[in-house]
DNA sequence: ATGGCTATGAGACATAGA
């Protein structure tokens, strides 16, 4: 391992909730770059972390090539929505089915790309989404990027009316403040950070979604994506991308979230962390 | 630093990623 990179300092392996909370549930989203290239390293992550549901981005596989039979003998039942080499999105569920809600985003087309998924999973509403990333900026992708987050930011006031508790979780390719970038002053025309995306990531939190990794870690700096250019990881040169957001009648349960970011230094792993989030129990509310 | 790396599917490279 290169000198300077901190793999196991804020990253040790994820342990169970320790408050023996029996109906605790774990959460994670994970942009896994390419779902069977990266397979091993996800079966590893999930025997480690066991958590109870997964998002996956970037299956970068088509729906028929989906390694469902190596996801459910490592316990998980999944739905996914594929598509031919790139995007594509997935939710896994520990021993019990998704019940799928949703695939794509209202106003999608014959031709969108995969990006987005739902179901009811746990007793919780999972959205699983892949935002565009929308460079170069200004320019054509760029605009189809606010688009999709002004068609999701609309979707998510439609889910927040319903009054079900919802997570929407996956990458939003969005650092919402200066404390998600090694060095802001770098990013300011970037398409994950020019002012109308941080807006619109406002806009969204502005409905009442909780940031749950933000809401637990206020003030600290925090990367979920390692470029694999330039010696990002060993320079610790990350950004915040990867997000679960809250509906309100959820956010009194948040008890943990956390970022595994010694995924990021095991060998051939996605430019991605896992982010993970639990949950407490709905019987011991605090 | 329009540089560097990695993934996919097609086809002996092109394209996207962030």
């Amino acid at each position: 391992m290169a000198t300077r990179a901190k793999p196991s300092s804020r990253g040790r392996p994820s342990a169970e909730p320790e408050d023996g909370d029996p109906g605790a549930v774990k959460i994670a989203t994970f942009n896994v770059n390419g779902v069977n290239g990266r397979l091993p390293l996800l079966l590893r992550w999930l025997e480690e972390a066991t958590p109870d549901i997964v998002c996956l981005q970037e299956l970068k596989a088509p729906q028929g090539k989906f390694p469902l039979g190596a996801i459910e003998a490592a316990g998980y039942r999944a739905v996914w929505h594929g598509q031919s080499r790139w995007n594509g999105v997935a939710i896994l569920s520990r021993g019990s089915e998704p019940i799928e809600t949703r695939r794509g985003l209202p106003g999608d087309d014959a031709e969108s790309d995969s990006r987005y998924i739902e179901a009811a999973v746990k007793g919780v509403l999972i959205g699983c989404l892949y935002l565009p990333n929308g460079n170069p900026a200004p320019g054509p992708k760029f605009e189809r990027k606010l688009d999709w987050f002004r068609r999701f930011t609309e979707h998510a006031a439609t889910l927040l009316a319903s009054g079900a508790p919802v997570i929407l979780a996956g990458d939003y390719n969005t650092m919402p403040t200066d404390l998600d970038v090694h060095r802001p002053e770098r990013w300011t025309d970037d398409a994950l950070f020019r002012p109308e995306v941080r807006e619109a990531f406002e806009g969204l939190t502005g409905q009442g979604w909780t940031d749950a990794v933000r809401a637990l870690h206020p003030g600290e700096r925090l990367y979920t994506f390692w470029d694999y250019l330039r010696t990002a990881w060993e320079r610790d040169a990350g950004l915040r991308l990867d997000h679960l957001l809250l509906s309100p009648n959820l956010s009194g349960r948040l008890a943990a979230a956390e970022i595994d970011r010694h995924v990021r230094g095991w060998d051939h792993a996605s430019d991605h962390a896992p982010v993970w989030i639990s949950l407490t129990g709905e019987a011991s509310s605090r």
